[in-house]
DNA sequence: ATAGTCTAGTAAATCGATTTACTAAATCGT
DNA sequence: ACGATTTAGTAAATCGATTTACTAGACTAT
């Protein structure tokens, strides 16, 4: 109503000259208040509001330097899967919470299925978040050309840069070393995507599979080295690779049990793959455990509270996020500040002994 | 690695003298192609990409009137909290699907109990999606001033700027009816907060509550009007109000079932609430929807699940954020688009026939 | 009374680009 | 071969602030 003439615009320079004074002092009104007396910075003030002056421009503000007052998040999947994930929403909650704390806004960087370094090249940010990118990503080239600060989470470590770090492979060779203990010995694995690009489907053959995930890479290694404790091979362990979705755990479940010998046990990567699977596999008249034990991964809410009671590895979803914007807050005193978090087995009936 | 040595900064400018060109020509080789010959373009590039030169400067390319290419989304509650609610995160869903596919960032501006105006004054963003604020909020008023597009969602239509309304009085009036058709005579109501400092409590004098929120406003005046109907007065009415949250619903519910007459139906303003009260009801004896039934709003995710499963009025919670993001999208074709969306009530297990 | 210190304010440089108006050289039509 | 149009590139203004170095005047100490 007030402002629906399209008044000219009013900058700091307009004010200024209104008052009468030079753009400098009307500057100091905003920034610099002990530097000038109270009689004038009032008159800066109030003129201003009277000229609807809205305060800075703070595009200008930043480029002359100053902070921008935000992070961007930077993250593999599109923004649309992020936020609908449970094990990523924690996440951002933990983040979302803590940033919000030092009044730091969050920028979510799109990220289109073929992923564009602009959009990374031209956030305005203060710096990145980070969240589980390959080595090799384009978006962390991007992120790292922009000379910002950068808080690495599960991924790996850049000097000079922060880093939040989760013991994936104590977890997930827990999870394995709980089957073996049930009796277990054919054993299958769905996997989280190893590579940006990559295609759901079974990985032939293992040795040969290229992992440029540090989550994958890690949980793999736990899961093949507790197995390896008994003897039993990589190539002996059927592995199916795809998004964290329902949808792609039903169907990794489902090819899994086709194959000779069938697995006893199946390690998904995430819970959300698990409960796919759960599904998947009862579609095929399998019980669970009695037929098939299964383990997921991240202790996501959901875990407990499903039919059966998600075996999982727990991780601080929150904690992790919290972490995160701690270290970016921090970024000024301690730029490449570390924070490593634990995991822990929770074993409830998705899984079982191994039949006899 | 490669960039540890703190090289100076490169500019265009230091790319346009390495090259021999002037700083416009530098500037073309980005932004206007075809007015330069190829091979000068590409010396530029090449000697950019050879000198480290990262692409223009966002701030400053925003600076000169270009677009950030990010949209502000403004909150009453905290980012933490908005980030969690069941009914706000596929409304973020929606938008951030719909916008990704236009590359457009969001930017969560943090919402701290004590609202500031300055975060909203101060972010770099091309316009605001303004997501269930009060009519005469704070940060309403600065976005305002901020003469940027505005998308207003659910809340008053503001004259020049686009709108995504909800039929909220018709769902509202469609769960009272649907109670009175099962012979309830006396109506508990579970609010979300009328202002935004509301404290948590019981309304004392309806007739005297200031309400600001538009969505609290339309879904009390729905129940109303249907109670009316049938000669139910306001002032026969309790109500409690609170943030929308399983503790507030649960000790809501706890202080209407003192009441007396206790009411034999409650409704609720969200499944939240909804989902708290019954757990609050249950914690007195009381039986769902035997001795009271329970109504929700929004029909999230839970509410079909719940046990008992919940009856709600069902909003495209999804499609309300994807609205809002191809308005503000359309802005510069169609500022001050429209979008109204209907709800529906779908009728479970939580609401029953009153007892004779 | 003189020198030295504070205070309040200013002019000009700077941040890093984009764009407008203009010019010189090359191409065109006849 | 000569004026008209295109093409390729440039100089300078501009976006909206912040900051540095400086100055004039008021105040203090001896």
């Amino acid at each position: 109503m007030s402002s629906q003439t399209t008044r000219a615009k009013v900058t700091l320079a307009t004010v200024a000259q209104a008052v009468g004074v030079s753009l400098s002092t009307a500057s100091n009104a905003y920034n610099h208040p002990e530097r000038m007396s109270p009689a004038v910075r009032n008159r800066v003030l109030e003129t201003a509001r009277r000229l609807g002056y809205d305060g800075p421009n703070p595009m200008a503000r930043s480029l002359r330097g100053g902070d921008v007052g935000a992070v961007g998040l930077v993250v593999t999947d599109t923004l649309g899967h992020a936020v609908s994930d449970p094990a990523t929403l924690p996440f951002l909650q933990g983040l979302a919470t803590e940033l919000e704390r030092a009044r730091l806004g969050l920028v979510l960087i799109p990220s289109v299925a073929a992923p564009d370094a602009r959009l990374v090249a031209q956030a305005i940010v203060d710096g990145f978040i980070v969240y589980s990118l390959a080595r090799d990503d384009v978006l962390l080239e991007a992120a790292l050309r922009r000379d910002l600060p950068l808080v690495l989470v599960e991924q790996s470590r850049i000097s000079g840069h922060a880093y939040v770090g989760l013991d994936q492979a104590g977890g997930a060779s827990a999870c394995a070393r709980h089957l073996l203990e049930l009796g277990h010995r054919h054993f299958g694995i769905l996997s989280l995507p190893a590579q940006r690009q990559a295609t759901e489907g079974p990985i032939g053959d293992l040795a040969a599979w290229h992992i440029e995930s540090d989550v994958v890479r890690q949980r793999l290694d736990g899961y093949l080295d507790a197995l390896a404790s008994v003897g039993i091979a990589p190539s002996a362990v059927a592995v199916y690779q795809g998004t964290s979705t329902e949808y792609v755990g039903t169907a990794g479940a489902q090819w899994l049990a086709q194959q000779s010998p069938r697995p006893t046990a199946i390690l998904a990567m995430s819970d959300v793959l698990a409960v796919g699977a759960i599904t998947g596999l009862r579609s095929l008249g399998l019980t669970i455990p009695d037929d098939v034990s299964v383990t997921g991964f991240d202790d996501i809410a959901l875990a407990a509270g499903f039919d059966p009671p998600l075996t999982s590895v727990r991780q601080p979803l929150r904690e992790k996020g919290a972490a995160a914007a701690r270290l970016f807050i921090e970024r000024l005193t301690n730029p490449s500040g570390e924070v490593l978090l634990s995991t822990e087995l929770v074993v409830r009936s998705s899984t079982g002994p191994a039949r006899a």
